[in-house]
DNA sequence: CTTGACTCTCCAGTAGCTGGAGACTCCATA
DNA sequence: TATGGAGTCTCCAGCTACTGGAGAGTCAAG
């Protein structure tokens, strides 16, 4: 019989986790003077440690460890356990390999250009959103703005409030200022699918807008410098790797009149 | 302005984060109204958030996110970090993907037996050791039996004891039972250096056991089994990608008189 | 009997939230 | 004006696998 420290030098494993283990009831000491409280070990524990350490170091929790040893599992329960755990891990390690690939291309990022960006490109998880919407060619990019004036327009009379700031959608495979395929978009609530036509005569379209992984940042600044932010979404798209894959969307976040300037959310869909 | 669930819907951050965010004065709201405690937002704070998320996103903690946004910290300053997070990511990935591979070959083995092993093999980090030990050619295996029993029979009456149990070294470079290269080793405070022959006229040496990674496996049954925990070893080396580098040892951690039988761990130090 | 090494229990802390309890607040409708 | 429902508040516990500390008790040797 082996007092707690003593046991500790023997299994290398330090007196406080024997002591957790034993509190939890994972491994329990052969022995326990009911004056002292001393806990009491010995040799033949070591076997069910050993077992409780080689499993842990395979990924598994204390809880699963210790309905594994006092299930007695088989060999084939064990193995399904293990074929989760191996999935689960494969998975976290791709992750991670994301992250430092990620903190790489940043680096390679500082380092080419001596100094921070202004925009800080995140990707979100963005769900998908009904809207009700208008599409159409803008001659010129200020178009945009009094089509979505003119949309508000027709939905406040008829009381429908938009659940989320309204956005647009750029349809154009290519940007070319005197021909932009522009679309409008007022998330919704599902039940809501028409709406009357605006004072200039559009007619809403109702659908949903996709979800999916987007690269997102934030322009605070007038439209007019609005291609900064593209810049710098695109560079980042290269730098990880990643391809659009749907339109451009841009958030508008402000009131018109806010004293603090138009702030823009743009998004794109990636991968 | 914006409350809270509105602010969370824009920028798609949960509430509890935001509130947990404003309590640790990361992103505190641009106001808050005193008599009802709600917080109120607005969308100029949207780069800043952004800036936590991307930060966040390279394994920053918030501690650290904090202090480089309200330090604005330079861009040198930043690589400095991140080159730091880098080195510890990349050896985490590394661990992981260690962790991993075990995994994988455990399966293969749990595959390739159709049944559980009786032996868990666990890589441990073991200190090295001051020890006193007699070394010799041992003409067959129960020989060293009789040698560990004739060292205590030195070491007890001179007041030496053994920090930790004795084990022996294995020195053959292969096994022969007629000729073991043994050395029998006691575990002994570094200031013995010294003891007196033992009974049947062995002298002790003195010196320091080194330490490392070993693989570790424990044996409960006799010692004429012993070859079933060395095969145990062997398939887990070749499992798991590792050589020996060095003697193997045999710590004994019974008394020999112990009613649950002898108990043997077995170290192979490895790589 | 003292000393020093060891052990005990209980509690707080770790990171970044999440979820719940119980109490307010806000807004729109009846 | 009352009410209902959605939203918000604060505080607290919980998550993992321990670690470290406070304060008290125990054991063996000198």
């Amino acid at each position: 019989m082996y007092r707690i420290g003593e046991f500790s030098k023997i299994c290398r494993v330090p007196v406080s986790a024997l002591r957790y283990y034993s509190d939890i009831g994972l491994l329990p000491p052969v022995a326990t003077d009911p004056s002292s409280g001393y806990r009491y070990y010995e040799a033949g524990q070591l076997p069910r440690l050993n077992r409780i350490l080689a499993l842990k170091d395979l990924g598994l929790s204390l809880d699963e460890i210790g309905s594994i040893l006092d299930n007695d599992l088989s060999a084939a329960e064990l193995r399904g356990m293990l074929r989760l755990k191996q999935a689960e891990m494969s998975r976290a390690v791709a992750e991670q390999q994301a992250q430092l690939d990620r903190v790489e291309s940043r680096l390679r990022l500082i380092e080419s250009e001596g100094e921070m960006s202004d925009y800080e490109i995140v990707l979100k998880e963005i769900d998908a959103q009904h809207v009700l919407s208008l599409r159409e060619i803008a001659p010129e990019p200020s178009h945009v703005g009094t089509m979505i004036g003119d949309g508000f327009a027709a939905l406040m009379p008829a009381g429908i409030m938009p659940t989320a700031p309204c956005f647009s959608l750029y349809h154009d495979p290519e940007f070319k200022p005197d021909h932009i395929d522009v679309e409008i978009a007022y998330p919704v609530p599902a039940d809501v699918t028409t709406a009357p036509q605006t004072p200039a005569g559009r007619s809403f379209g109702h659908r949903i807008v996709p979800g999916g992984k987007m690269a997102v940042t934030i322009h605070q600044a007038g439209y007019d410098t609005i291609d900064q932010a593209y810049g710098a979404l695109g560079k980042w798209l290269e730098a990880n790797g990643l391809g659009m894959a749907g339109p451009p969307q841009e958030a508008y976040l402000t009131a018109p009149d806010d004293p603090g300037g138009p702030i823009t959310e743009i998004r794109i869909p990636v991968e």
